[in-house]
DNA sequence: AAAATATTTTCCATTGTATGGAAAGGTATA
DNA sequence: TATACCTTTCCATACAATGGAAAATATTTT
């Protein structure tokens, strides 16, 4: 009978979703696998993938039988690369910060209330933290989360939690207003922010904010790295290097910082 | 009544049909125009849409009314890059390749028979060859979709070209056989290839192969920038550049040039 | 080598879901 | 204020998506 609008289309959105699961496999997925982990029927999961291949969205290696995520679906994700196109721009900025401080350094965006890496210059160290490209992590439990929240209205902010609350990743992680708040009064004042084990345990993370030249948060950057290397001795180094950078940064985008 | 098996499920196939139509439009969109442009009802349209945006594949800008390419199609693309995981290490070679040459430096492969651009190195040049990652090319009208079929058998680049025909680009392009052919040996023979003007009138484009551990071509590396400005005369040179660098960046990712 | 098992792919009747017209709700333009 | 255009919601209808089962294929075991 009836549509259920929570969901939109059945079969889209159960296409999509094998479309997010192969993403999460790099190194292929069989449809049975496929089947069990998306809760389909095999023959259905089948067509939907047939359907996405026809379309490019997803590659059939036939002589493994695995499916990967196909071509087209980076040619329509560019697209989104390319709307964000401080990233270019950034990267020089993102590979001298990796080069100055010798860890991963990260441009990241809110979107849809999540904070999205989109790019990323890697550390050479051996032992290095990664959170590819394309990763979600929830705002608050991100330096560059909170180093963009912390440029909204204080009102904003609070509304912001009440909506998404706090999703913690990590014993350390945010779980309420009070301390989260007492965190962005900290990130105002030194001008950047620090993730503490807060998505990730043993992985820091200093952070940033880009303002855009409507004087909103464009984006921010970030060094991140084992907490075992980040210590408390260089974060007040690493943090003054990021958010020189940012302000740089800043400037080359033509950015101001908000007034106030 | 039965299922057309040429589109597969017809609902889906229309969703990503419309992810395409907003992977060329960076400024965005209206239902109405996505409608038109998909041959689409507007409802039909704006369901689907919703759809995609509940998964994140798409975004809507209630200010502006438009819709965008969403943050979960990107992080699925860079399933797709992540994949073809030379691009990384490809980069310093791109970016000299441009500095030396100070033209546009690209990095592509080949995919479901077209050229795939998959990373792009712009030249600083204020006229510059503009074809945005994620691009496809016939495979034949590319410079480095010819230097990957050089590294073919005879007999499976005929095969190719019986399958996918010529799909000529421009009045530079090859249409047969013959031509084809002749082109191919001289690309063999000196190493490179050159797309002179045949994807794009007043384009050209000189491309070498890099090869795999396993003795296939990997990917290739080209020089793109206007026919006015890379004229004859520096062609030989710029080919040997290319090709140098294709070797190195070969030789960077562990491959092997085939024997014979 | 042959049998058994697991997995992919095709088929098809059934039913539930996607569809598009129309109407309602908004927002710009005249 | 009226008009035109666009987005969004609603709903009966028919058609397309579904999943079970069977056929085809690959892989493992005996």
């Amino acid at each position: 009978m009836g549509t259920q609008t929570t969901e939109g289309v059945q079969s889209v959105a159960r296409a999509l979703g094998l479309l997010k699961i192969l993403s999460r496999h790099d190194e292929g997925v069989r449809v049975s696998d496929m089947a069990r982990e998306s809760g389909l029927a095999v023959s259905t999961a089948h067509r939907l993938l047939t359907t996405l291949e026809l379309q490019g969205f997803a590659q059939f290696d036939p002589e493994r039988a695995l499916w990967h995520v196909g071509r087209e679906a980076f040619a329509v994700g560019a697209a989104f690369g390319r709307r964000h196109n401080f990233v270019a721009p950034a990267l020089p900025y993102l590979r001298r910060l990796r080069d100055v401080t010798r860890e991963t350094a990260n441009l990241g965006i809110l979107d849809n209330d999540e904070l999205v890496t989109i790019s990323q210059v890697e550390s050479r160290e051996i032992m290095r933290a990664i959170s590819p490209p394309g990763g979600r992590v929830p705002a608050f439990c991100s330096g560059m989360g909170k180093a963009i929240l912390a440029t909204w209205e204080d009102a904003d902010i609070a509304a912001f939690a009440a909506r998404t609350g706090f999703r913690p990743q990590t014993g350390h992680s945010h779980r309420g207003l009070e301390t989260a708040m007492a965190d962005i009064a900290r990130i105002r004042e030194r001008g950047f922010a620090l993730d503490d084990e807060e998505h990730v345990t043993g992985l820091r993370c200093v952070a940033a904010v880009v303002w855009s030249p409507q004087g909103e948060a464009a984006c921010a950057i970030s060094v991140s790295g084992l907490a075992a290397r980040l210590q408390d001795d260089r974060i007040g180094a690493i943090g003054e290097t990021v958010a020189r950078a940012a302000a740089e940064l800043t400037a080359k985008l033509g950015g101001v910082a908000a007034p106030g």
